[in-house]
DNA sequence: AACCACCACAACCGCACGCAT
DNA sequence: AATGCGTGCGGTTGTGGTGGT
């Protein structure tokens, strides 16, 4: 029988107890209490492997496939489960710019985070935020906002939780660099809820494409009739490609950390490009040396007449056709 | 209280690949 | 070489929770 088929059977059923695959006599849907402790002790007996033998070993009704994803995704003990900290945000920003939606290999880099976790975490909320930017998430107009402000702006997070951390006061989020495993500890993932203006990546925006954030602000040109310099969406040609900042403030403004741009892509040698080599606080450590920070002055554009020159300047652009 | 929309996450699917036979 | 099986990956869907009206 066909598979969603066979759910849509027992949806309708509306009894998952029931919900099996008539002729396959297979269960679908959430796992029990009893399936989960019956495939945890088998493998912890057993060992994982084989999984559709195992399926039938541990007298379960599942596909091979189906206890894999459950033990992978959900029971193995190694499991992180709870928020997505800062610094693992900045990780998945820096890993998908370079490798795409690669989620296995950029989870390789997240202890304890599963592919599937971070699949979901850039579907629902950096796809969100291109969303209502009115951006393409694979356009590079999205991308340059990630790189030039998203990930400034989580820098600047982690740095200043760091700080309040070391003052005494409540521990936000604490890397730990001194060993070979990525730690991430005591960081309570709720506590920016309390500043409505910032959300989960410290960023506001507005229906207008203006996305703020921090003390700064920049314009990024909302989609609708720009989308034609659309171009170079993959690695290697942000040279060649429509650059907001830059053609918002002009030549006359030297980014901070210009090499992480010149890159063809997008990283530097020694940085992610050598990353096979390199312990977690070294990569971490690498990703936040490569991005612009808030503090030099080309993040300072703090003022209402800063931010509305920077409109003006965009509007002419516009006008010109100088895209 | 009821309804609806949205969100986050778990689970499923199809496909591709590697390996053994 | 052809085939079948197991596994892994990326995309998609379903479900429960939550907040707004």
């Amino acid at each position: 029988m066909d598979g969603k088929r066979s759910l849509e059977i027992n949806k309708n059923m509306g009894d998952f107890e029931n919900n099996v695959d008539d002729e396959m006599d297979l269960r679908r849907g959430p796992w029990t209490v009893e399936e989960d402790f019956k495939l945890s002790n088998y493998i912890s007996t057993l060992g994982e492997g084989r999984w559709n033998s195992l399926a039938r070993c541990a007298g379960l009704k599942r596909t091979g496939k189906s206890c894999r994803l459950r033990w992978l995704n959900y029971l193995r003990p190694d499991v992180r489960r709870g928020n997505i900290t800062l610094e693992e945000q900045l990780l998945i920003l820096e890993l998908h710019s370079r490798w795409g939606n690669r989620w296995s290999k950029i989870a390789q880099y997240l202890p304890g985070r599963t592919d599937n976790e971070i699949k979901n975490y850039w579907r629902t909320r950096v796809q969100k935020h291109a969303k209502q930017l009115r951006c393409d998430v694979n356009s590079q107009q999205f991308k340059d906002t990630i790189r030039y402000l998203w990930m400034p702006r989580l820098v600047e997070r982690i740095q200043a939780a760091s700080a309040s951390s070391t003052t005494g006061s409540a521990a936000k989020s604490c890397v730990t660099t001194t060993t070979d495993q990525f730690l991430i500890t005591s960081y309570d993932g709720g506590a920016n809820n309390n500043n409505t203006n910032i959300d989960h990546l410290g960023l506001t925006s507005n229906p207008n494409g203006y996305v703020t954030s921090g003390t700064s602000s920049v314009t990024v040109s909302p989609a609708s009739g720009l989308t034609e310099y659309n171009i170079g969406s993959e690695v290697g040609q942000i040279e060649t490609s429509f650059d907001p900042v830059q053609s918002l403030v002009g030549p006359q403004i030297m980014l901070p950390s210009q090499n992480y741009l010149d890159d063809k892509s997008g990283l530097l040698n020694g940085g992610l490009g050598a990353m096979q080599e390199q312990s977690y606080p070294n990569l971490f450590e690498n990703i936040i040396g490569m991005i612009p920070s808030y503090s030099d002055s080309f993040w300072n554009i703090g003022s209402d007449e800063d931010f509305w020159l920077l409109q003006q300047q965009q509007q002419q652009l516009l006008n010109n056709g100088s895209f």
